[in-house]
DNA sequence: AAGTGGTCTAGACCACCGC
DNA sequence: CGGTGGTCTAGACCACTTG
């Protein structure tokens, strides 16, 4: 174990005891590093992870606090929908459903400035059955070349992801009734819960993709675990 | 701009435009440090980010490659009930429902283990309309000043949050059908849409408690955003 | 204005692990 | 075994921000 993983353990006791209670100032750097007996630069490594953690607060001059517990943060992970389904061991499946091409009129958010679009609808399949829903605009400014590109085959989110790097993501999670096209497509009868994730992801500040997948609730759910420092 | 996030950026913009394609392994750190005219640690600084992004990643011996993308990673924050509802400028309430103590037949899905167990049902409100609905059980071998504690005036999701630090959470989120108690708290109609957060505490290998968020679908949202390097 | 955290350096040594 | 990333040091200087 390394000192500044000693040094972080230690310093999560404390708050844990409440041995430092919340919005205590903690001791400065170099006094955290003489009584450790470990060099300025190690104790902040140690920091480091607390404050992406969320359990302290750094701020020029006020000093170090311990947080108050006001949320929790955790990791969110969404995987390509195809390793989800196959990492479950289950057949995955793929179908084009709609594919066009058109201006803004496709865009009900506003998302996107007057752009070429491209919207996609396609279904992904687990032992085929319908597993999720997904539905897509791609800017052509952003991504040209997909305006030639078959989504037959290979589906849109596979295809973006390695050929487009993203900059920012906006990711809302949502419960949902059915509207017709989900009911359909996911074979479920009209006003059930369906599980909704909407994502919007820009380079820079140019939009590049607007998507909604839509799950089978009872089908979908995703944990998170927050890195625990212990 | 500090060196780093120049390096950073100047990094970023060699794997978005294909300079360095997914696979490639980069050149050492020292020689990084050398091209950019700047000490070791400030490359590693970098990367650092890099890293967390999961745009690169790094072994000892094998070097530093460029990741291909297989999933999209955010942080999910979920905030204390009452702040979420302030923050949207709406009046926050509270209701407790029921509060009873007993044994492990309280627990259906087995997480506690033979503990003594609290279980309190209360509803959130914003303007004065139910907002989410909290179903919650509470081991008291790990907060056994929680079968004292009045939570009439106080919910237990803030009350928890402050007297018991966490080392480890599991949250899952889904859709669901309402049940009855669901319905009837949430005033809305059976089989309608809800959206649940479950979530499950321990402090080391202790269950702390365990909890059912229930939320009207419409009303719900959680907003995940990647911190860009750009 | 002063004290705090933040950046950066130049160097040493360590530890993992692929060749 | 050797080369890579990972840790750590002792120091300098910077920049923010609050008392």
């Amino acid at each position: 174990m390394h000192a500044y993983e000693k040094i972080r353990a230690e310093m999560l006791r404390r708050i844990a005891s409440q041995d430092w209670p919340a919005g205590l100032t903690l001791p400065h750097e170099e006094q955290l590093a003489e009584e450790f007996g470990v060099a300025r630069g190690t104790v902040r490594r140690a920091m480091a992870d607390l404050v992406e953690q969320g359990l302290i607060e750094r701020k020029r001059r006020a000093g170090t606090k311990v947080a108050s517990r006001s949320a929790h943060s955790s990791t969110l992970t969404i995987p390509i929908v195809r390793k989800e389904i196959t990492a479950s061991g289950a057949q995955y499946g793929y179908k084009l459903l709609t594919s066009e091409i058109g201006g803004a009129e496709l865009d009900p958010t506003g998302h996107f400035a007057r752009a070429q679009l491209l919207k996609i609808a396609s279904l992904h399949l687990a032992d085929g059955q319908p597993y999720q829903l997904e539905e897509r605009l791609i800017s052509l400014e952003a991504v040209p070349h997909a305006a030639d590109h078959d989504f037959s085959a290979i589906s849109p989110n596979e295809w973006l992801i390695e050929q487009v790097p993203y900059s920012a993501v906006r990711t809302v999670l949502r419960a949902e009734a059915a509207d017709e096209v989900q009911a359909l497509h996911l074979k479920i009868a009209r006003h059930s819960p369906v599980f909704v994730i909407d994502r919007q992801t820009r380079l820079d500040t140019m939009p590049v993709t607007l998507v909604k997948m839509s799950h089978r609730a009872a089908s979908f759910s995703i944990t998170t675990t927050t890195n625990s420092a212990g």
